[in-house]
DNA sequence: CTTGTGTGGTTGCATCATAAAACCATGTGC
DNA sequence: GCACATGGTTTTATGATGCAACCACACAAG
């Protein structure tokens, strides 16, 4: 097979998640779905992509649990795409992505936006990791371990 | 052009941080290198990617300053892969997508390992997102407002 | 009821990216 | 110098992407 590498069966989460979001267009959708967006249209214009691949995305993405499809909302007889909870769930990942680029882009004066707390209109700060006891985490204090409960039996 | 629309210009971060990592293989080749990983061969035997895949992927992180070749570590004449400041700055995106997974994921069990820290060996809390004054923030309570200091002029 | 228009797609190609395998250029051990 | 490992490049086949054209349906006007 010369297919694009399926991740499904891989044991890493990472390499599962990029399964179901790691395109290049994924991502975007859900960027527009989180900011309201629901109809095809509304994310074809918005994104400027082609329909087909709009359609096939949506599908993935319907498939995937992260859209479901509503009949309906405004009366019109046309069907609407929404996030489930583990659509919206993704919103930290695109937090980390857009913190990302703010922080080590090339050219940052592109960045036409900035993430801000609704109540203070205040930028927000950065995404942090902590332990259990609330100890700020950084990458060199973490480690991987293997998950327990595994059952060792054969049957 | 037929080409994969690139968003190199596009004002969103998200979609300038895709641009960069928004591959199938980049996220697990930067995963691996931030575990320690340095060399060809032992990411492509980590990986199992073909070898031509990895050679274009590695130059093109080091061309988006990601990864940097160094000539040597341990004595041997081959040049090895290094994470740049930029590339350890991914490492909280590929938390954010572990956790989604380990959150949402269809099959649970099938992930081996989980992310604990260091010091204590327990499991690390979720990624927060706080205000300037320390409340903890979902994606309702965010709002993206235009950057300031944009300098309005023609010139 | 027929025509027109907007929405929401599907179908055909042309082109690009990806994958596997073969090949090659160097370095390294002996 | 010879065999072998390392670190790639080339070749070729196939899947994914993108654009444009087409189609189906809803709805409204004439």
């Amino acid at each position: 097979m010369v297919k694009r590498t399926s991740f499904e069966g891989d044991s890493c989460p990472i390499a599962r998640s990029l399964e179901a979001i790691g395109d290049w267009w994924s991502l975007l959708i859900i960027r527009e779905a989180l900011f309201g967006l629901r109809r095809f249209g509304e994310f074809q214009s918005k994104l400027g992509m082609a329909k087909n691949i709009l359609a096939v995305r949506l599908r993935a993405l319907v498939d995937h649990g992260i859209l479901t499809t509503a009949p309906a909302s405004d009366g019109s007889a046309y069907q609407e795409y929404v996030l489930t909870p583990k659509g919206r769930g993704i919103f930290p990942i695109l937090v980390a992505l857009r913190q990302w680029s703010e922080e080590f882009d090339d050219r940052p004066a592109e960045i036409t936006t900035i993430l801000v707390d609704r109540a203070k209109g205040r930028p927000v700060k950065k995404l942090e990791l902590r332990a259990e006891d609330g100890r700020l985490l950084s990458q060199a204090d973490t480690t991987l371990k293997p998950r327990p409960g595994r059952r060792p039996r054969s049957a």
